[in-house]
DNA sequence: AATGAATGAGCCTTCATTCAT
DNA sequence: GATGAATGAAGGCTCATTCAT
């Protein structure tokens, strides 16, 4: 039945979650993933091909999920008030970290420590590319926002939550206080945004 | 017999990182290891109890490499000249590109995708809290720098530049412009250091 | 239902003749012969109690339409013009290839590569019996047909053909001019049949 | 050592051999094997790549001891005595005979129910290629042997031998009286071969 | 009767590690 | 100290067969 079958399938994404968290990618064995999902590695292998395929599964569950978590909360984001710019920031911010937080472990096996077809490369790309575009459109359309490229300084936003969120949350290392790097984060992309413009020559601006 | 043991252990993290560097750590089996360094696997188990302690070494030995390469061409920095910290800044950055650019496999390797022993942790967690330190007072002893917290600046510095370097250049993903990439990362961490400091009280930016 | 019922057996050997004849014995699964027959693995389980029963009822089927192609092919042949062996011969020859050439693979399939059970042994045997005993009655009856036991010569002629032929045709080996081979096959078994008879004693030939 | 790994390669064919003869390829699955030879999977993985590198080996290593085995036979075969043709048939048939009677199943197996890769076919052609030249020479210059093309009578010969010589013992199937059958096939060889010449024009022997 | 999801034994293969030489 | 053959546990995957629906 095919209710019957997606269920299933999420079941072994959900048990695969749960096991590549505990174990790592390597230690993730397929029959473990079917224990785990209360099932013979006979019956994962009639819902996917191979062990790959299921990490790659789960790798673009993830991102679907996690892009659209954050577009949802961004659109909850009122449109037109003052201080657009930050608060999407902010939004932005929260909403990567909530999704790390629920399983950090999965994301350091997800996005580090698994083998990443090229094909799934490319999704990764595309999703990041469409953040940047998104972001991009909000910076140029900010006055206050003086930076020389929106494309560039677009991208530089969204890589460094990125990789500031997953280094802070998303990894078995050294856990960090949270609320803390949070506003150190906005703090420092906020400057990076919305520092005065360079000087027209002539005036001076930081005198001594 | 010391210096020659001294030299084969040398000769086989060389080999190991070659191989890692190539294959990853799981296809970077001790049979390849001990051919690349042309030595039979036997003779291998007689300098490393087991494949980990090899990585083990290779990730100490590359994060003292890469310690010291800072912290040397940070000594060449003029102590006293104006712009310091800038200077200071802008040398890190370079210094830890050019650590990474030599092999950006191997770090995608050495630090994402291998086991990290929770010993191994603890290194990698001193030696970045020691250049925490080391940062924080340099941005203490800047009266131009205007942060709440010298420590946490620091700290937010020199993850950020850990992070970014490490995804600009150290993956296997997609490449990115270094020159562009350089620029604006100490573009960003200017504007986050020598932001003009926030407005005297009486002012009111974050209302309870 | 009766009649259903062996309308369904006969689907499942069709479509198992297809895929043994694709795949081979091995690779032709229980799972894609239901596919290709288009029914349920668990059907097909109730038409045959296992994969090697459809294997036995596919070679048994063989056998039988094999065995009356070439029995209806000589039954038209004129029974008392002269060479009536000669025609015979080549009756058999052009039979029994034809018998072959609608699948080879499926021959090389069912003769060769399958598991063969004592029970289907004996009936190969068997079949191959009553040729012989055809073929011995016909030798016996052609006063020109000079050899020593017509039942020796008639198995040597019987497995002549069956085995030259399957190697000639019903292998996925390389192929043969089979016009060609045709005739050189019933040149052959015509000399080997009507050789002069041994001189009469007192001419010294094989001297004992 | 290179000999004592020499010895090994050796002990797991033989090994192969054995369990194949005994279980069939599908069967005789490389745990046995290397059991059968005294050594762990493992061992056994260092001298072969794969299952079937193993079986590939056997099979050139038969092809090979079989060739040379009739080769050397017939090299004892006094060249020109006289009744030379004959005297290379049935020393041919001898020696075929010889090479399957050792291990009949086995035969089966490495020309029958095991995957053949192409390479292997050519080498197989080739070998019978061989000794079709072979036997064609011989024919060629023998006055008494009257064929229509001494290539064409070469190849009928060969592979009538190997086909019929192959059935007759190489199968776990019925068996045969051997001088019987010896004697019959090399009866049917010779007056394939030297059959009386077709009369000359103007004799009718079948008339219209 | 039919369906097709589920089962699980067992296959081929790899690789960290040991040990006889 | 060195060598490299040997080990064997364990992994990914297949497929004949069963069974709940």
């Amino acid at each position: 039945m095919q209710h019957r079958a997606v269920e299933t399938r999420a079941r072994i994404l959900d048990a695969a979650a749960r096991v590549f968290s505990r174990h790592g990618y390597a230690a993730g064995t397929t029959n473990r993933i079917a224990a785990e999902a209360r099932l013979s590695v006979g019956s994962l292998y009639q819902y996917f091909p191979n062990k790959d395929a299921i990490l790659v599964e789960l790798v673009r569950r993830h991102l679907d999920q996690g892009f659209h978590a954050v577009v949802d909360r961004l659109a909850a984001i009122d449109a037109d008030g003052p201080d657009r710019t930050r608060r999407l920031l902010a939004a932005t911010v929260d909403a990567m970290i909530a999704n790390h937080v629920d399983d950090p472990g999965l994301h350091q096996v997800l996005f580090e420590e698994s083998p990443r077809p090229p094909e799934l490369l490319a999704e990764l790309h595309a999703v990041e590319d469409r953040a940047v575009d998104l972001a991009a459109a909000v910076l140029a359309a900010d006055p206050e926002v003086h930076v020389a490229d929106p494309a560039t300084a677009a991208r530089v936003v969204v890589t460094t939550i990125e990789s500031l969120v997953h280094r802070a949350v998303a990894t078995r290392d050294r856990k960090v206080d949270l609320p803390a790097f949070r506003h150190e984060l906005t703090t420092m992309l906020e400057r990076y945004l919305f520092a005065p413009p360079p000087r027209p020559p002539g005036t001076d601006d930081e005198p001594d």
